[in-house]
DNA sequence: TATATTATAGATACATATAATCCATAATAG
DNA sequence: CTATTATGGATTATATGTATCTATAATATA
């Protein structure tokens, strides 16, 4: 039950972008100031590109700019784009029915926690979290 | 972001221990009803034991039993013993500091997360989650 | 047009955690 | 005494997450 190191990056890398969200940011910088190896940061760039959360330019002066504004780009978006849909136990996915599904006691519970979970992702954004630590 | 097998195993277990409170049931029993590997489930009654949630008894006649009334056993008892320390995001552990640590912009929403789970684990008990599915 | 710079793509390797198995030992009811 | 049950620890297997590597495509600018 643990963020994992990889969205720990993604979230890192989109916080850093958004206090510089006119400035086009190429992965070394963004791989150097954060921490975070090179071609592993590659392969997130990629999937929040895919997402729709970034746009990307090959070629000198090329790199990673946001697409939408920091107040426009939710937690729960980019928790989706590297971990696919938010699931905290696998008998949530309809195709994965364990046979005590129907009559599962603890269910009702993970679904209270997903909900309550699911709506801070969702009304926390970029612009949210730069806050947290601006005076 | 996921609920382990080993915390279903033994949810699972308690709850159908807590259908029965009075009775000493044995580890086969557990095993065979609740489809959970034998030698695998005594590792975790182990755990649970250690705990306080569970008596056990060496022998024959012997086996397992609720310490406490189903209604006395919260759900963040059990993933306690099950994971250790209830914590979403290893940097919550003063041991494990993090270059970024006293200007994250991420941790607050962790621990308002934290905070919400923590709050359903605790309010909800054994009991209440038989309740679930009885009619 | 050539070159340096940058992202893209996929394959591969490595590490760690989770899940499962196995075997020997201790306790105890009958 | 014997059969039954839990205990304890060692070991193995599997899955997932993390990291690395190499080659390719795009493009600004000299």
């Amino acid at each position: 039950m643990q963020v994992s190191r990889t969205l720990d990056y993604a979230v890192r890398s989109l916080t850093f972008m958004g206090r510089r969200p006119v400035d086009m940011l190429n992965m070394k910088e963004i791989s150097d100031s954060q921490h975070i190896p090179l071609n592993y940061l590659a392969k997130i760039m990629r999937r929040l590109v895919e997402r729709g959360i970034l746009k990307s330019m090959v070629g000198p002066e090329g790199g990673y700019i946001l697409r939408r504004q920091p107040q426009e780009i939710s937690l729960k978006e980019i928790y989706e784009a590297i971990e696919g849909e938010f699931r905290i136990i696998d008998c949530m996915d309809k195709n994965k029915i364990c046979i005590f599904h129907d009559q599962c006691p603890q269910l009702p519970v993970w679904d209270k926690i997903k909900v309550a979970m699911l709506h801070i992702l969702e009304s926390t954004s970029i612009y949210d979290m730069i806050k947290n630590t601006e005076q």
